[in-house]
DNA sequence: TGCCTATTTCAGCATTTGCTTAAATACTGA
DNA sequence: TCAGTATTTAAGCAAATGCTGAAATAGGCA
């Protein structure tokens, strides 16, 4: 345990005893959370996350060209997204179509909707 | 308008049109609402936005105690947060408390319920 | 006034990120 | 088999991030 170096005369130690516990137990939680959270804190993600929530059937290539940046890095985005379980894959002939994984276009939606709405707001 | 370089045969050139005309006129919506996640996105900042959701009156300082980082790296993570609009500090004697505003407390609601039932999940 | 205390800002740094280009893989179909 | 296509991986680089320790700022209180 390490000392508490807040030292103003209304600091409430057993609080922060409390805090430290409770989010020091949750610590590898938080960890994932915030792992998947950062993967669409990145705009070019949230577009790419965005555009597989609306459609079907696209590949690296198609996205590529939607967003205006290279294959390459289309392809690095995706496979970290991959990684952590945001997306799917599947192969079809030479191409792969990718796909956003059920449980995270439920958690994502909300978020959509907020992107969405400015398009009213854009209008006046 | 860029070109096209999908040259597969099977390419939906309309698709990649209609994409690229949706995205980038939702352009600014995404960077705005990315740059929120991205907040969220960092464990030591959901960390903080947790502990404000749960708990009142916690000072820079505390935090730092709580998180085991210096208080200027947590003032830091704040300031980004309070320009961000996330969170609002409130003056009070010397010391400044902060607290969740309240839309992003709603928001990011389910991803604190996510974290809280790995609780349940370590116990078995 | 002048000393504390709480907090922020600055400077510097090691690490990570995101992109590009080029090379490597993997697979399809003639 | 082999040329062509789709995709990934590697190498390298500029920019951004997150931290630390020190200095600056601001305000409260004797």
């Amino acid at each position: 345990m390490e000392d508490i170096t807040c030292i103003r005369q209304t600091t409430d130690i057993p609080q922060i005893e409390r805090c430290r516990d409770r989010v020091g137990a949750l610590d590898g939680s938080f960890a994932h959370v915030a792992n998947g959270l950062e993967m669409a804190g990145n705009p070019v993600r949230l577009k790419i996350l965005f555009l597989l929530s609306e459609e079907q059937g696209l590949c690296v290539c198609d996205l590529s060209d939607i967003l205006g940046i290279s294959v390459s890095a289309v392809s690095q985005h995706l496979r970290k997204m991959k990684d952590r379980s945001l997306i799917r894959a599947a192969k079809e002939g030479q191409t792969i179509y990718y796909s956003l994984s059920p449980e995270y276009g439920e958690v994502l939606r909300p978020f959509f909707l907020t992107v969405t709405e400015s398009e009213e707001l854009e209008k006046v």
